[in-house]
DNA sequence: CGAAAGCAAGAGCACCGCTCTCCAATTTTT
DNA sequence: AAAAATTGGAGAGCGGTGCTCTTGCTTTCG
């Protein structure tokens, strides 16, 4: 059964080389020293590698983030609820900067004949998971002030009640729908500065990153008491693989 | 001169009805009735059809938002800044809604063999743009505010600066840069949607997106004063395209 | 030992982007 | 008006793709 295992390792680096378009797998099996027709026993199709790949790039990413969090969690004194926050957010971006096409695949448009089956779901919610914690925490801890905006309308609040029952009872509703509008915030970011859209717009995406992420987690009421916001400090080391401008587009 | 016109339009329709990857230069020369070599003459590859549909795309995009701009600026009373703000994001969205596989062209992950030239950057800034005249009138307006977050990290005070000068240099810098943050998070929010992260996550997207674009019209410093904040009249009036969840995962 | 199941290979289908050569019509130039 | 040059299109063909179907080998099981 390790006969999947390689082609998926080959699958990802071809993925990871040429993006998802650019995966064959024909391509696959010659690297593998395969017929491509032997390849459909373990694959019935193309979509079903790129799912495969799809929960990778998602187990991926959230490990980075859980890895990211531990690590700041580590640190001493004990981290405050902004800079667990932040941790994340840079995890994030620094997987997606390291792996932009395995980013693309899970955040950019879903490809063609695509397929989101129920395995994704799990694997995907590791990210946001990762926040709710990070919010949870805070709310425990008595750190977790007013979220930003105005009373909430029926349906979105029902929405976030929901969420909040399965997720994080004891969080105000507000603060769950800020939440799951903060977690695409961040990948709107991400997803711009990677896609290009940033090119002649922003260049210290870095510290841009980071001072959006700062404001971010005050929007979902992480306060930002304590020591003075020295994020700064960490703000430009994530840089380097984001010299050249827009990482997709190279052509 | 119109046979280029005739290829883009059937392009477009194939786009419209298949997503990017379904279109096939031999698909729209059948259906021409022409030979697919002969197409070449016109476009010299796949990719320069599609940067002409990428253009167009942008175009339409910003098109529709300086329509509705045009609308709420035609109604009685005047409208406000949050509310032409939010104006501009509905736009976005209904647009986005409307032309999914347009929206997935220019703002999900770049095709594989890609190419941003420049001609696609004037038409891509047309909805940036109104969002910068939004804030630019409200501020000669004198309905400009703080905007939210810390003071700016150097590198981005330079990027916003430098936005400024070229923009709107009679607004503050920390408006420029917490514009750009709000922009792509705008971004971020209707491509979750489109793109399925919202799929068991947020129902009430309408709403959801207005309120998230209310907050956002804060963030940049837009007051919500004057009548209270009743953007949730006309908060529901979106629906109905997204009936089902998530318009581009169909399989 | 023989049957059955699992696995790999090959050929082939229909499609794709793209290039090349060729031809006819048209336009321009002489 | 005749000749030359440009243009727009057609066809064949190359190498590539995903996928299917049939064939054959090998391993396992009864």
């Amino acid at each position: 059964m390790e006969i999947t295992a390689a082609i998926k390792e080959e699958a990802a680096r071809q993925l990871a080389a040429q993006g998802s378009a650019g995966l064959s797998l024909r391509a696959v099996a010659r690297e593998l020293g395969m017929a491509s027709s032997a390849l459909y026993r373990y694959y019935p199709s193309r979509d079903d590698l790129l799912t495969a790949l799809i929960i990778d790039a998602y187990d991926a990413v959230g490990a980075a983030v859980e890895e990211a969090l531990a690590a700041v969690d580590g640190s001493r004194p004990a981290a405050e609820p902004v800079d667990r926050w932040v941790a994340v957010c840079r995890a994030v971006r620094d997987w997606a900067i390291a792996h932009p096409y395995e980013y693309a695949l899970i955040y950019g448009s879903p490809v063609p004949g695509y397929a989101a089956p129920q395995d994704t779901v799990v694997p995907a919610s590791r990210v946001p998971l990762a926040l709710v914690s990070v919010v949870r925490d805070a709310h425990t801890a008595g750190l977790l002030g007013e979220p930003a905006g105005r009373p909430l309308a029926g349906p979105v609040r029902a929405d976030a009640g929901r969420l909040a029952a399965e997720l994080a009872p004891e969080l105000p509703i507000r603060v769950i729908a800020a939440l799951v509008a903060a977690w695409a915030q961040v990948f709107g970011i991400v997803s711009f500065e990677l896609f290009g859209q940033f090119n002649q717009v922003v260049e210290a995406r870095g510290e841009f990153f980071e001072q959006a992420a700062v404001a971010l987690a005050a929007q979902v009421g992480l306060r930002t008491d304590g020591a003075a916001q020295d994020g700064a400090t960490a703000a430009g080391d994530s840089e380097g693989a984001s010299g050249a401008d827009g990482i997709l587009r190279e052509k």
